[in-house]
DNA sequence: ACGACAAGGATTTTT
DNA sequence: TCCTTGTCGT
């Protein structure tokens, strides 16, 4: 490990391991590398690799992180570091311990369609209105309340949840919350809420365990802290609390995902409830230049309540950021996709290094559309993950099954997937008899007499469960590839989706080979690193991956067109930020309240800084939503950047603004792009100022002494006769060959010397 | 039990 | 507009 590969706050931050830190991370400052180095440190500094914890959001974090690691300290090292995602680590947690709160180790993860889809079938059981108690909004509250620790009993007799339900005509939510968290239980399954509550109980009510967790996890470390909820910052701080070894690193202005109940002040208040905690500030962006971080910077400003920070670039001052108005959405699409093929012809970027940013999936269409015309290659991210379509959760289901048969809802998926006779009255009579007996509903196939169903209803059941129960039998001792061509063969799947022509079946075919291929791969690779191949353990790996873990593979030189949310950490040449309009980016639903608003602006915040050279933040002033044309104000975002650092451009025409010549750098490699015809009105609500004079460097003003030979930009070749003033404020008097004696303050000067 | 049609709803989504 | 969900008829 090379600490000079450092500057002075990173090596600041990865050296203090004394007590708790929290290091705040501008967009593009190296919080990753602080992040490795600080583990890798600590390994040299001694501690184990066992009783280090780093948590992060995604697999592909961790998985990134673990291998530059790896790069460091060796791959052997690596490999035992307690490193995953929160939902990872603590499902490992819990299913060493579950006994202890009631489950068996082998419980399965219902993903959000899952625990919707329960809540549903809740509701019409309590034969309540699905209209009125929205299963969607039902489920989002249930999750709410496990965020914040909230049990059912808790939920029940708290006064301002029942009044605030009862406001919303919603009452007996409690009682949903109920109903769904005995089921989960009966059925051994947990949602993904459930595996933080879950942890978080295990330790309240298990001191003994909170302390042996104490003593493995010596030293702490959280990623992207700012998206932590109140669950996950409360089981860390359960876990660090006594030794206070705890290093949280984040930024503030990127929170942006508090509808899934990440909560900002677990980072605005960390020095309160870690009491001597040091701040560490990496403020030095080495991703963009200083034209897209001021303007940034200048757009982050309108938020209150955050934690100071100066972030700066040392980049070139860069292009101004671009503004394009269309007349339609269309027209903004088209614009675009011109921008980004005159990028890849004049300026030879890779499509790879330039990306398509928006605030909501639906705005993909048209551009997707003329990209199509253009012949482009591209990637869309977002839609449906490879894991959300329909054949590959059933094919899971029968997974899930065969390891617990309990499992309500995959039992739902497939007890007539594919169809074997057993329709809606028969379930109906299954999930009413085990709601009586309170038992899950496999019990209740493995016992029909309970049942009031006819001779050869009954034989279909007993086909059904002796199809699961031999796949069960199997779990403990095949390997899952293995186990599942067995179960895709003998459930019918195989022939169900090999006898059909139709197109979706011969790409659902194709689906369906990919998961088993991957199984495959899954079972290689485990086999070689000696860790477990069973069913259970690809379980458990696949249903914590989401799609963004592993899409992208691509050789392929693409586009890439995403939604801000998702782009999120990532970094691309050029950046285009398109539908810049009131109620769409700011989102209608987020703006009426000031918290809202403020996240919107963060995430526009998130938006410019991906861009490392050029952005361009479009608008149109129509758009078709939701079948009709609306009319589009611009965003007041737009208004909200420095507008020193913005230029017009009309997409196939030059820069609208006035020189932009002073911003010295580079400029025609853009012009070339936006040249000539000046056509769109002057209506602007954004005034054009000009930009702001290129600092230069401190090293080079230093080089400056009296004889230096000097090629300035404007003035041309001269020679210095005499300096005066130091640092930032020096000045030198210059004899130019063609324009004669000058005065420069250097700071401001644009010039070289030769 | 399943296909055909109507109606309603429509953010963002690391796990 | 388009996708998902629910109802109705066979």
């Amino acid at each position: 490990m090379n600490l000079n590969d450092l500057n002075p706050s990173q090596l600041e931050a990865v050296e203090y391991n004394d007590g708790p830190s929290l290091v705040i991370a501008g967009a593009g400052s190296g919080k990753t590398r602080v992040l490795t180095y600080k583990i890798a440190y600590l390994l040299e500094s001694g501690y184990k690799p066992w009783n280090i914890l780093a948590l992060t959001f995604t697999n592909k974090a961790a998985r990134e992180m673990r291998s530059r690691i790896a790069a460091q300290v060796g791959e052997d090292v690596a490999a035992d570091l307690w490193m995953g995602t929160f939902h990872s680590i603590f499902s490992r947690i819990l299913r060493r311990e579950a006994e202890r709160i009631g489950f068996a180790s082998d419980f399965t993860i219902y993903d959000t369609q899952d625990s919707i889809s329960l809540i549903k079938s809740i509701i019409k059981e309590m034969q309540l209105d699905d209209k009125t108690y929205k299963p969607k909004s039902i489920a989002n509250r249930i999750s709410n309340a496990k965020n914040c620790l909230i049990l059912p009993d808790a939920y029940r007799s708290d006064r301002g949840t029942y009044e605030t339900d009862l406001r919303a005509w919603i009452p007996r939510t409690g009682e949903i919350y109920q109903r769904y968290w005995n089921r989960c239980k009966m059925s051994n399954v947990m949602d993904f809420d459930d595996l933080l509550l879950y942890t978080w109980l295990l330790f309240r009510q298990n001191p003994d365990l909170v302390q042996a967790y104490e003593d493995r996890f010596k030293f702490v470390l959280v990623d992207e802290y700012q998206d932590t909820n109140y669950a996950q910052h409360q089981i860390i701080w359960l876990l660090t609390q006594r030794n206070m070894r705890v290093a949280v690193v984040g930024d503030d202005a990127q929170s942006i995902y508090s509808f899934r109940g990440a909560n900002i002040d677990n980072i605005l208040r960390f020095s309160e409830l870690y009491k001597g905690a040091r701040l560490f500030k990496l403020e030095e962006n080495y991703r963009s230049t200083q034209t897209i971080v001021k303007a940034a910077n200048s757009l982050i400003h309108h938020n209150n309540g955050q934690i100071h920070k100066d972030v700066y670039s040392r980049k070139d001052m860069g292009e101004r950021i671009s503004l394009l108005e269309t007349y339609s959405d269309i027209d903004e699409a088209t614009a675009v996709i011109r921008c980004v093929r005159e990028f890849n012809r004049n300026e030879h970027i890779p499509y790879s290094q330039m990306a398509i940013l928006y605030r909501t999936n639906a705005q993909s269409r048209p551009f997707e559309e003329v990209i199509r015309k253009n012949s482009i290659p591209y990637i869309i991210f977002g839609g449906l993950s490879f894991y959300q379509r329909k054949e590959i959760k059933d094919v899971i289901a029968y997974f899930r099954l065969a390891v617990n048969p309990h499992d309500e809802e995959a039992l739902r998926r497939v007890i007539n997937y594919p169809a074997r006779g057993i329709g809606h009255t028969t379930l109906d009579k299954v999930f009413d008899a085990a709601n009586r007996l309170n038992v899950s509903p496999w019990k209740v196939l493995m016992n029909p007499d309970s049942l009031d169903v006819n001779g050869s209803t009954r034989v279909k059941i007993e086909r059904f469960t002796s199809l699961i129960g031999s796949f069960a039998t199997q779990v403990g001792d095949t390997d899952a590839h293995t186990l599942a061509l067995d179960i895709v063969k003998r459930s019918g799947i195989q022939n169900e989706i090999n006898n059909s022509t139709d197109i979706e079946d011969i790409s659902r075919k194709e689906n369906l080979q990919e998961l088993l291929d991957g199984m495959a791969a899954f079972v290689d690779e485990h086999q070689q690193s000696g860790q477990g191949v069973l069913l259970h353990d690809y379980l458990q790996e696949v249903s914590l991956l989401s799609d963004i873990d592993q899409g992208g593979n691509t050789s392929e030189d693409c586009l890439t067109l995403m939604t801000v949310h998702s782009a999120k950490g990532l970094e691309f040449r050029v950046v285009f930020v398109v539908g810049m309009e009131e109620t769409l980016f700011p989102n209608q639903l987020c703006m009426d309240t000031v918290r809202g608003l403020e996240e919107e602006r963060r995430l526009f915040y998130v938006a410019i800084t991906r861009a490392q050279e050029y952005l361009l933040l479009s608008n149109a002033r129509s758009r078709f939503r939701f079948g009709k044309t609306e009319l589009c104000k611009p965003s007041r975002f737009l208004n909200e950047i420095d507008p020193r650092f913005l230029q017009r451009t009309n997409g196939k025409g030059r820069v609208l603004t006035s020189d932009s010549a002073s911003t010295g750098v580079d400029t025609r490699r853009f012009r070339r792009i936006f040249q000539t015809k000046p056509d769109v009105p002057a209506d602007r609500s954004v005034d054009i100022l000009p930009m702001p004079q290129t600092v230069t460097n401190k090293s080079v003003i230093q080089e400056v002494v009296v004889g230096s030979r000097i090629l300035h930009e404007r003035f041309g070749m001269g020679t210095v006769t005499a300096v005066s003033g130091s640092g930032m404020d020096k000045k030198a008097t210059v004899i130019f060959d063609n324009v004669g004696q000058k005065q420069l303050l250097l700071r401001f000067a644009k010039f070289k010397v030769v």
